[in-house]
RNA sequence: GGGCGAUUAGCUCAGGGGGAGAGCACUUGCUUCACACGCAAGGGGUCGUAGGUUCAAAUCCUACAUCGCCCACCA
């Protein structure tokens, strides 16, 4: 790659470029504001990843887009807050620890509670930052100098703080019920936590003996053979004329010998099964459901190891699958087991760890959701909060309409403790943000702290106002809440999204934030989710040393539309990698071309391409901003891209080369070498939220030692250079030039080749037109001389290609060069193009549905479409006719 | 069982009531002094199917099909 005059290489490499500029930005704070009660804010909490993880796509998409809307609100002048921080991530960091602990042959037990937590700060300090590092090698504009972590001082003084303040107002309450137990991470986990998925399993239809008509069964039907060692009643429907009769009855428990009433609950439906139901009310939700309505006992069979317990009886001691077999053995045995049926049925598994779930009865704290929702429900129906795409509002309100209480107890060590503490003398519950000296019941000072901890996402939902000082009034408080959106994957809607908008409804004076800006899911490229088991999963740190992270940022966010998933496609990367070297080249010829620029005193000399590349850009400012208004982040960065490739590069740099190489005269030099360098500063502006390395390093090479242009104003659009007309005059001539090309490459030209061109104009104000544009025509045709007619030509060449463009005939005289057939056929083919678009287009007109109601205008562009085929085919025929006689 | 999304060129996807678009891939020609990570020219699609609304439907509506996702108390 040779350095072409400037000495800045042919290929841009955005890793010197890259690695320099994040470091001036953070030591210049330029991401670091202080409210300015003054200014408009604009602020956007960051969904804090774990402090375990390291970097995914799903990240970097979501931060790309948060920076995106980030750095072009600073630029716009807003006070600009992006406040970034980690989550604590309670299983996944205990486990990364405990994992730790393994290899030196410990458990957490070996080293006990303080211990433990000792070493697991011990790890977050050694590896915490990695990913707050791997934002910064993505360009996030996140204001560091606040970076906060869910477990630290102020986080977990917020969290103890609402927890005792819902407690106090009844809406956190312990209690026995079933709850969902994941026997690998030893802890409850909420509803949500657990994955549904579908799985080929066994119905077994088994008979329970009536007790007082030896010789009668009923027969229920389960998956699950091994919890009927906890059964405390078989269930029918109470209008199921089949089982009436034994209603109130009992039954005896098969291979426990247990009596069991038959109980009629609207539950059951009669149509599946058997139609009879055994309920374990202690190892199913339903059965507990139904356990409570008719007060059955329960009896848990299935211990928290997943292990049988004691009361299985001879089966305790066994793994709940070894159990089932041996249970399916007896009853095959007894004769009991009358059918097994293959179905298809959902089973839980632990989001985490994916092991199946086992539902036990256990003591645990609660939610209480109903109270919480409501207003959160209202907040999003009134507008308060938008949802874009708007979609996703119905997801968040129906989440909402059948929510039950959340379980926020978790069995670890690692996490906020629930500040609740036991009396050992008179069992007296004390709520309290510090540990209290004496039970205030009995005055007793032996006092036991829960040793639960919280749900991580309990923390994360008090995140935009905990991170901001909550429960002091802050400052920050009072100017950057509610935050201005919130940017997340809609995998997490319901995790994080809605427990935030109700805490904050709950304990600040308003919604959260104001919008939120869903994403879908990077996904790989035969859109698969990426996972580690499927091993597909793509590293953005890989990708972001290899092609940049401009690239990665600009590659993730175009060609997507908002919520949609994102297939990643290595050979998008390139594409993307192409574009960023082709900014960098545009640069370099700008730059090369500005070298000595002062910029005349005199008025300027604007040429067609001045002002045409003019009103593109201003019109490229306008549309630009107005879509990132409305989050089409990926069509704005389409927009920009168009622009710079197809408008500035192929067309406005190649036009403007003349007046750069002295061919013109000075003015008309220095007003190229303005306009290149404003259009080119302007774009990079535009350009810099979405790839902000490289348009930093050229935005200063052409500003000299100037501040940043991240914190450069926004461009404004420039509607004085605003002029369709103008650009409609260039279409003309570029459409000339295209057809000219064409014609050249169809017939076998050489390349370079100097060639006569004749063009005849149909009127008098087009021929003004092309005269405007006639240097264009010969440097971008290669046309030498140029003769311009306007009407008829009176005498037509007949060795010549033709060609037809609105209000414009084209001929290249190629005397002894033309291959007569070739050109028919090429002539041809237009024509039949162009008759199709006629008979459309007086299809159309002579319709009077159409005409009596279509618009004004659209009729006139059809009429003026019309007039132009017409033209066209009629000039195409003539010269059709012409080589035909020939 | 309910809901949502997708279905447009070989591939990946934009677009969206009034002349079918991009990138990649493909064909042809070019070491043209910003860029071969490039330039120029070109081929390629009855916009999933069937109805409906409309002067006009790829676009709106209704069914259906296929794929994907989410929710649900399928014992």
């Amino acid at each position: 790659m040779t350095a072409a005059k400037t000495g800045i290489p042919t290929t841009y490499d955005p890793k010197e470029v890259e690695n320099k500029w994040y470091r001036n930005w953070e030591e210049r704070g330029y991401f670091h504001q202080l409210p300015e009660p003054q200014q408009q804010p604009f602020s956007i909490v960051m969904p804090p990843p774990n402090v375990t993880g390291s970097l995914h796509l799903g990240h970097a998409l979501d931060n790309t887009l948060q920076d995106i809307l980030t750095r072009w609100r600073r630029m716009q002048g807003y006070n600009t807050l992006w406040l970034p921080g980690t989550d604590h991530a309670g299983i996944a960091t205990q486990a990364k620890v405990e994992e730790q602990l393994a290899r030196e042959g410990l458990s957490k037990h070996d080293l006990g509670r303080e211990k433990f937590l000792e070493r697991v700060w011990d790890w977050k300090h050694q590896y915490g930052n990695k990913i707050t590092s791997q934002l910064r090698l993505l360009g996030a504009s996140c204001d560091w100098q606040r970076e906060r972590f869910t477990m630290d001082e102020g986080c977990s003084r917020a969290v103890k703080e609402v927890f005792v303040r819902l407690y106090r107002k009844g809406l956190i309450y312990r209690g026995n019920y079933i709850i969902n137990w994941c026997p690998k991470c030893q802890t409850t986990i909420s509803d949500i936590e657990v994955e549904h998925q579908d799985r080929e399993g066994q119905l077994y239809h088994i008979r329970y003996p009536v007790k007082d008509n030896p010789g009668q069964f009923i027969t229920v039907a389960t998956t699950r053979p091994e919890t009927m060692l906890g059964d405390t009643a078989v269930a029918v429907h109470p209008e199921d004329g089949r089982y009436q009769h034994l209603v109130g009855q009992t039954v005896i428990l098969p291979l426990m010998d247990r009596e069991i009433p038959v109980i009629a609950d609207a539950y059951v439906d009669p149509a599946f099964g058997t139609g009879a139901v055994k309920i374990t009310p202690a190892h199913d939700p339903n059965d507990f459901e139904i356990g409570s309505r008719h007060n059955l006992p329960h009896v848990t069979v299935v211990g928290k190891d997943a292990v049988m317990t004691r009361e299985a009886g001879k089966y305790a001691g066994l793994d709940r699958y070894e159990a089932r077999q041996r249970v399916l053995a007896d009853l095959q045995a007894e004769g009991l087991l009358i059918l097994t049926e293959e179905i298809s049925h959902s089973v839980g598994h632990c989001y985490r760890c994916d092991s199946v779930i086992e539902p036990l009865v256990s003591k645990q704290w609660f939610v209480r959701m109903r109270p919480l929702a409501e207003p959160a429900m209202e907040a999003v129906k009134d507008g308060r909060i938008k949802f874009v795409p708007e979609r996703f509002a119905k997801i968040y309100l129906g989440w909402l309409e059948n929510i039950k209480d959340w379980c926020i107890s978790r069995q670890l060590w690692w996490g906020h403790r629930i500040p609740v503490w036991y009396c050992q003398s008179c069992h007296q519950e004390i709520c309290s943000e510090e540990a209290p000296e004496n039970c205030d019941g009995c005055g007793s000072g032996e006092l036991v702290q829960d040793p639960d901890v919280l749900d991580t996402w309990f923390s994360s939902a008090l995140w935009p106002f905990s991170t901001m000082g909550w429960p002091e009034e802050t400052k920050d408080l009072g100017h950057f809440y509610p935050t201005s959106v919130l940017v997340t994957g809609r995998d997490i809607i319901f995790f994080w999204v809605a427990r935030m908008i109700f805490m904050g409804l709950e304990f600040m004076p308003g919604v959260p934030f104001r919008e939120v800006f869903i994403h879908g899911l990077v996904l790989d490229a035969k859109g698969r989710k990426m996972s580690k088991s499927l091993g597909n999963g793509v590293d953005p740190i890989e990708v972001i040393d290899q092609y940049g992270a401009d690239t990665l940022r600009f590659m993730l966010v175009t060609g997507n539309t908002p919520g949609n998933d994102l297939r990643f496609q290595f050979e998008r990367l390139e594409g993307t990698r192409n574009f960023a070297n082709k900014i960098w080249n545009a640069s370099r010829f700008v730059l090369m071309n500005l070298e000595g620029y002062v910029p005349l005193s005199q008025e300027p000399e604007y040429s067609l391409a001045d002002r045409w590349i003019l009103s593109r850009y201003q019109k490229t400012v306008r549309d630009t901003t107005a879509l990132l208004e409305r989050y089409e982040i990926g069509e704005a960065a389409r927009v920009l891209y168009d622009f710079i490739w197809s408008e500035f590069c192929d067309w406005y740099i190649e036009l403007v080369k003349p007046r750069l190489y002295g061919k013109e005269t000075e003015a008309s030099k220095n007003t190229a070498q303005m306009v290149l360098g404003h259009v080119l500063a302007g774009t990079m502006q535009l350009l810099h939220p979405f790839m902000p390395f490289i348009t930093e390093e050229i935005w200063h090479h052409l500003q000299g030692d100037g501040e940043s242009i991240s914190i450069a104003a926004w461009p404004k659009a420039e509607v004085q250079w605003d002029n369709p007309p103008l650009e409609k005059e260039m279409e003309l001539v570029m459409d000339v030039i295209r057809a000219a090309r064409n014609m050249r490459a169809e017939t076998g030209v050489p390349p370079g080749k100097r060639v006569e061109l004749v063009l005849v104009a149909s009127n008098a104000s087009i021929k003004e037109i092309l005269i405007t544009g006639m240097s264009y025509i010969q440097q971008l045709a290669g046309a030498e001389p140029i003769r311009l007619e306007v009407g008829e030509l009176s005498e037509k060449p007949s060795q010549a290609a033709a060609a037809v463009v609105a209000g414009v005939e084209i001929y290249l005289p190629l005397v002894g060069l033309i291959d007569l057939d070739k050109e028919i056929k090429r002539l041809s083919k237009e024509l039949a193009e162009v008759t199709k678009e006629l008979e459309r287009t007086v299809g159309k007109l002579q319709n009077q549905g159409f005409l009596a109601k279509a618009p004004q205008e659209v009729v006139e562009k059809e009429e003026a479409k019309k007039q132009e085929y017409m033209a066209k085919k009629a000039a195409l025929e003539d010269r059709l006719a012409q080589l035909q006689a020939n």
